[in-house]
DNA sequence: CATAGTAACTATGATAATCATAGTGACAAG
DNA sequence: CTTGTCACTATGATTATCATAGTTACTATG
C-alpha cells in the first residue's frame, strides 16, 4: 500500500477515531487491555496476531496516550501496558460493538441461548442484556461498571487458543 | 500482507465486528450513509477513499447484510446504498466514537469553541452534548434520533473537500 | 555451570491490500 | 456530436501484514 490517507487532522470527530479505531489489531489490543490483560505475550496469543504487529501498535497506544508502558519488574526489567483515562473511555466503543455484535453478528443458537458474554452491573447484580442503562438501577455503563462472563462456549475457545 | 487471519467466526463479539468495522475505509462509508449520503460517488469524495476501495467496501457491506443496493433511477441504470436494520444499528458504535472524539481527541480551541458537530435530539429539542442519554428527556438516543450541525470550522472542511 | 525456560521484543522475506491515475459504459443535455 | 454525469473497473507502484525464526536478559533447575 503507498502510505494510508492520513484523517488524523479531519475535524470531522467519525474520521479522527476512525484513524485510531479503524484497525483490527487496535480494536483486539484494545479489548484486552479493557478486560485487563497487559502483558505483551498474553495480548499477542489471546488475539492471534504477530509481535511485530502488536509492539507496533503498542508503541502507537503509548505516542497517542491511549496506554501507558510500565515496569512490573526490574530484574529482569520487564514491562506491561495499562490504559490511561483516555483508553479506557474507549470503552464505550468497544461496548457499543459488543452490543451490536450480540444483537447482530450470530447465527441462530451459535452461542449456544443467551448472548457470549453476559455481563453484570457489579453495582446492583443486574444483568444488563445489551441495554446502554442499567435495567436494574437506572445508571449509565462506562468503563469498570461491569463484570462480564463468557458463555461456556465462548470460554472453551479461549482455553483453546490459550493453551 | 498474507490472507489477513480470520475472525468472523470468533465467538468474541468484539471480535467479530472488529472484522467488519476495524476498517478506515468501512468506517468512513458508514459515516456517510448514517448522514443519508447515499450515492457512490459522493460517498467517494467525501471519504477521500478511492473509487476501487469504496466499490469493495459497499460489495462486503451489502454481502454483509449492512448495506443495500438500490436502483434510484432506470434510465440511464443507477445504483445507491441504504443502511439495513443490521446497518443502522451501527449508529450506536460511530456514535460512541464521535463521543470519544470530542472528549479526547482535539487540542483546546481546534474545533473553536464547543463540539465539532452539535447533535440536538429531535423529539425535546435539547443539545445532547455527549451524553448517551437525552440530558433533556433522559431518553435513549439511537438512529435517527438526533439532528447533527458541523461547527463552522468542520463545515469550512467539507466545502473544501466536496468542491 | 550448563542447559532449559520465560518474557518482551526485533529481523527477514513472501504476499496481498491500498493508493494514484486513467479508462469504460450507458445514457442525457446542449 | 461533443461534453457531462455517474457508477464503477483496470493497472502498476508501494507498503503493511503474516509466518517464522532469532535476540536479549535474566531466573530456575539439574
Amino acid at each position: 500500500m503507498p502510505k494510508r490517507a492520513d484523517l488524523s487532522d479531519t475535524l470531522c470527530p467519525v474520521g479522527r477515531s476512525a484513524e485510531l479505531l479503524g484497525d483490527r489489531a487496535v480494536l483486539l489490543i484494545l479489548r484486552e487491555l479493557l478486560f485487563g490483560r497487559r502483558r505483551f505475550e498474553r495480548i499477542a496469543v489471546n488475539t492471534g496476531l504477530g509481535p511485530q504487529l502488536v509492539s507496533a501498535r503498542l508503541k502507537m497506544l503509548v505516542a497517542e496516550g491511549v496506554a501507558e508502558r510500565r515496569a512490573y519488574s526490574e530484574r529482569p526489567l520487564r514491562h506491561d501496558y495499562w490504559l490511561t483515562d483516555k483508553g479506557k473511555a474507549l470503552f464505550d466503543v468497544l461496548y457499543a460493538m459488543r452490543n451490536w455484535s450480540e444483537r447482530w453478528a450470530y447465527a441462530p443458537g451459535e452461542t449456544g441461548d443467551g448472548p457470549a458474554i453476559i455481563y453484570v452491573h457489579r453495582t446492583c447484580g443486574a444483568d444488563v442484556g445489551t441495554a446502554k442503562i442499567c435495567p436494574g438501577c437506572g445508571a449509565e455503563l462506562g468503563y469498570g461498571d461491569l463484570k462480564g462472563e463468557p458463555s461456556s462456549a465462548l470460554k472453551a475457545e479461549q482455553v483453546a487458543r490459550t493453551g
